[in-house]
DNA sequence: TTTATTGATACATTTCATGCATTAATCATG
DNA sequence: CATGATTAATGCATGAAATGTATCAATAAA
């Protein structure tokens, strides 16, 4: 049984006319009087009632009429659809992000890549940036956010946005007036940091830091930059966060630019190589527009 | 794009390598790379990833898969489907009746019918005589049930039931205690009578009369033989119905054989000639079967 | 480095649908 | 009633397309 054949007979039920038909077809109607007859012969009954004058369908005939149809649309569809799989255009992606990549740069992604590929289900995990590497080795997620390094050859990743450091410190603060602070005049304030653990923003801390000659006094540790804004509010002591923080909402706290030796942070996308996924490269087009449009209006 | 292909590919795609899937289709492995290969060409996209070493599914690959199998199941289903309606064991019968039939003939049948092909749906219609032929050559119905003769030539009928009348008469009637009725014995009895339009019996009661010696003293016309039956219950004369009218229920009025020159009625199943549909045989076969039953029965 | 495995390619072969010519059967027309 | 036209089926030669055998290229394992 082969589609031709239904394409055939299909054509014949609509045309009830063998020449017609034919002519439909683009063959003759020799071949097309054969090709039903042996579709009968392997359904095993006849599909038509013909005389040398007429065709009409028997019922076993309209009962597969129906069903061709619908398989021959099945058909155009499945093709259809994987057709656009390839150009990346429906299908799933798993991604994988830790917290700071939320603020400004995944939002951008995911509402571009959401608008150019609607037909595409995006999976969103949150987790930490250790796990996020884990899982891409894994294949549990097809991309990730994470900062830089990564260690792992079967990875690569691209660094997509710099963001430096920004002070928070409460409005009645001594710095309230100033347009930016020296890392060292922080010497003596207390510090509101993050947790050592999983991050890196604790070693490039505590590296500034000591390159500016002083060990912060830390007061309270937390993983969450917004929960530090939360202290640094209440009058808990000053933070250092990433510039993308501020866009959370900065009411009750002030953020102040910072000289001195901080380095600037990276968040890149990182994805497992040798994965051609076409979804894949979409959503690294998506990501690369996204992060150069929101680097030039940091 | 053919089925052969599409078999090819969901093999190939639960087997992931290309001999052991050959193997399994029964072919070599260099055609299977090619039909693979010119799929994709077809499709625009490449369904598998595949080294020298690994053969994986990309996501249109996937996607394809899944239509594919769905697609070569609705295939063998709908030739099974088309295999057994060939057989008659499945589509669509419509039947038409009139008011006579439903008494004792009919729901045998169908219960039989039913019983021996549970997936063959069937439209019953009640109607008069005459619109029961005019149906059959419309193609409106099928099968219909009849009272013979039926003249048109396009038209085959079979009697199925042959069946006397039988006098009904209220429970003190002075035939009570009779266990037959001469016809002319009736002659001064009020009677209550078939509507004689449509209605055969009429002619046939009116001309054995006649043979008999009298004119019947009609007090009463209707067309269905339960509302006859309610008259004589209620006193207002005696009727003449069918036999299988007894089947109804016979409460409140007796029913007595006819001695004299009623001839019998026949029920004949109709249908159009040239209609070689397996349903209409089948129907046929289990119709003569039920009356052979009945009529010992009787 | 060697050997085995696996998918792709080259070419001859076979299979099978197609087209042309013709036949058989039915219907319309004079 | 006979003739011609129409339509589906059949016979036969042709051609296209899939198949099989042999082979190559690339990778992984020993």
């Amino acid at each position: 049984m082969e589609l031709k054949t239904l394409r055939y007979f299909v054509t014949l039920g609509e045309e009830l006319h063998f020449g017609r038909a034919a002519r439909r077809l683009h063959i003759s109607q020799p071949p097309l009087s054969r090709q039903i007859s042996r579709l009968e012969e392997e359904i095993g009954a006849k599909l038509f009632y013909r005389t040398q004058r007429h065709v009409e369908l028997t019922p076993a005939g309209e009962l597969l009429q129906r069903d061709a149809s619908a398989i021959l649309a099945n058909v155009a569809e499945a093709m259809n659809t994987a057709r656009r799989a390839g150009r990346g255009e429906v299908g799933k992606l798993s991604v994988g992000f830790f917290l700071g990549a939320t603020y400004t740069l995944l939002p951008r992604i995911l509402q571009n890549f959401r608008a150019q590929h609607p037909e595409v289900k995006l999976v969103l995990q949150e987790m930490g940036i250790t796990q996020v590497l884990d899982a891409i080795i894994s294949g549990e997620i097809d991309v990730g956010f994470l900062r830089p390094p990564s260690a792992d050859p079967a990875v690569l990743t691209e660094v997509l946005l710099r963001e430096p450091f920004v002070a928070v410190v409460p409005q009645n603060s001594r710095f309230r007036t100033a347009k930016s602070i020296s890392l060292k005049d922080l010497a003596d304030e207390p510090f509101i940091m993050y947790t050592p653990g999983n991050s890196i923003l604790y070693t490039q801390i505590m590296t500034a830091c000591h390159q500016a000659g002083f060990q912060p006094r830390i007061v309270q540790e937390t993983r969450r930059p917004i929960t530090m804004i939360s202290l640094v509010r209440a009058g808990a002591g000053i933070a250092l966060v990433t510039s993308s923080v501020q866009a959370t909402g900065n009411k009750g706290v002030l953020f102040r630019k910072i000289t001195g030796p901080l380095p600037m942070t990276e968040i890149a996308v990182a994805w497992r190589a040798r994965n051609p996924s076409p979804l894949l490269q979409s959503f690294l087009k998506v990501a690369r527009q996204a992060a150069r449009r929101k680097s030039t209006a940091t």
